[in-house]
DNA sequence: TTCGATTTGTTCGTATGTATT
DNA sequence: TAATACATACGAACAAATCGA
């Protein structure tokens, strides 16, 4: 194993950058606001304009930071349209423009203790406290995706289904407003497997419909997981897309 | 629409780039090669050292091209392992660590006419010719993947049998090697079917067992596409990864 | 092994352009 | 209009990796 120290290694950029990254973790700057503008942050850290630069670079590039030429540096919010999908990959099957957003319709929430597999996932012990949250999304207007929701109790004390179910935003929006907590990533894992009658009875589907199954596990910084999900997808008339893309590499 | 001309637009460095991939596209340096050092493109392009860096970074990003510091700037190739898992998502369901790379089974070489499906993917006319392959794909020493992949015959000039069972390195690798084609970019489209009877029999398994379809893509520069590729997977024992990533960001 | 030439990587600094308020 | 903030472009110097003499 290397050295486990957190900044005194590697290039400069780099360490303004693990800097700047551990100020966000410790919710220095809130979601929306800006950061200092990049003359006072270099001043700040004694570097030039250019390495401070470089040091956000990755940053927003990851979609954790927001540039706007003449405003300045912001924390990425889970509100806008553009970080949306980059969480949600679902789409109509013939749909080649304009994507849709799901609607979502409460199922139910529950606090439980995670199975073995929640545990893993989240990287807590088996049996410790988690919330439990289940959903059925809509998208044009019937029920397409059934999604079961599993968070560390720990990490969201005052999670109520009063809270959620009045959240005013996204999921993700509301544990960044409400828990300080910022999903910057997230890894899927997909396999086909047949609808179980309960959730064939949900998503009104014959049983035995072969089904898209996505295990989820969404990360904040520094790769630590904060929520484990399980979403269904009836796949007959929607699909998952994967590499969608990124930054079009000009021609 | 906005202006459709190839340079006179747009940033220095982007209009530099766009140059390279130009020059990428027709070929002026191979796979594997190193293009010329950062003093002489910039000298060429009469640019600034700074300028050109900046150019070369997406395409370095993108994996179009390869740094190395002390030797110089290659093209990537579809030959190395760092590029295979960029284009290979699949791994064993248990499987933490290390990736497996699947052992092609040849079971089929037929020249054909577009369908209007491939067609629209492959943006040519439907009935155009085309060149129809499959395989089996075994992981672990069982088959796990049916794949069928379409490419245009136009493009792929000189493509026999002999040629593509003969080949020595991955199918991405061929048509790089042998015909110049590029692989830069692929997307994907997933849903989940019960296995046909001819699929099921080729894999041994149960007919109605859900599997994962893929939809593939690939693109080579300018987005243009070169290949349509369907994939059955079976998933008892194997799943898809998405959004493992890319560039992790330092904590 | 050592040394020097070459190539990319890092850091600094400065000037100017462009968007926002 | 003026001030502010990010975006682009240039140039210089040195560090680090590579490779061959």
């Amino acid at each position: 194993m290397p050295t486990a120290s957190p900044t005194p290694t590697g290039p400069l950029y780099r360490r303004v950058q693990a800097a700047l990254t551990r100020k966000l973790a410790a919710g220095a700057w809130r979601p929306g606001e800006a950061i200092p503008s990049e003359t006072v942050l270099a001043r700040e850290f004694n570097v030039s304009i250019g390495t401070l630069r470089k040091a956000v670079d990755e940053l927003a590039a990851g979609n954790i930071l927001v540039r706007q030429q003449g405003r300045g540096t912001f924390v990425a919010t889970h509100s806008e349209d553009r970080t949306l999908f980059h969480f949600f990959h679902i789409a109509q099957k013939s749909g080649s423009g304009a994507r849709e957003l799901p609607v979502h319709e409460f199922l139910s929430f529950r606090e439980a203790k995670a199975t073995a597999a929640e545990a893993a996932a989240l990287g807590i012990g088996a049996g410790t406290p988690v919330l439990r949250m289940e959903n059925a999304l809509k998208l044009g207007g019937k029920p397409v995706i059934f999604d079961g929701i599993v968070v560390p109790s720990a990490l969201f004390k005052g999670l109520t289904e009063t809270v959620y179910r009045n959240r005013e935003s996204t999921i993700y929006g509301l544990y960044q407003a409400r828990f300080g907590i910022n999903v910057i990533r997230i890894s899927e894992r997909l396999s086909a497997e047949n609808a179980s009658p309960a959730v064939a009875k949900l998503l009104e589907i014959p049983v035995l419909t072969p089904m898209l199954v996505a295990k989820r596990i969404a990360y904040t910084y520094n790769d630590t997981p904060v929520e484990y999900r399980v979403s269904w997808l009836d796949t007959r008339e929607h699909e998952y897309l994967s590499d969608l893309w990124k930054g079009d590499i000009a021609g």
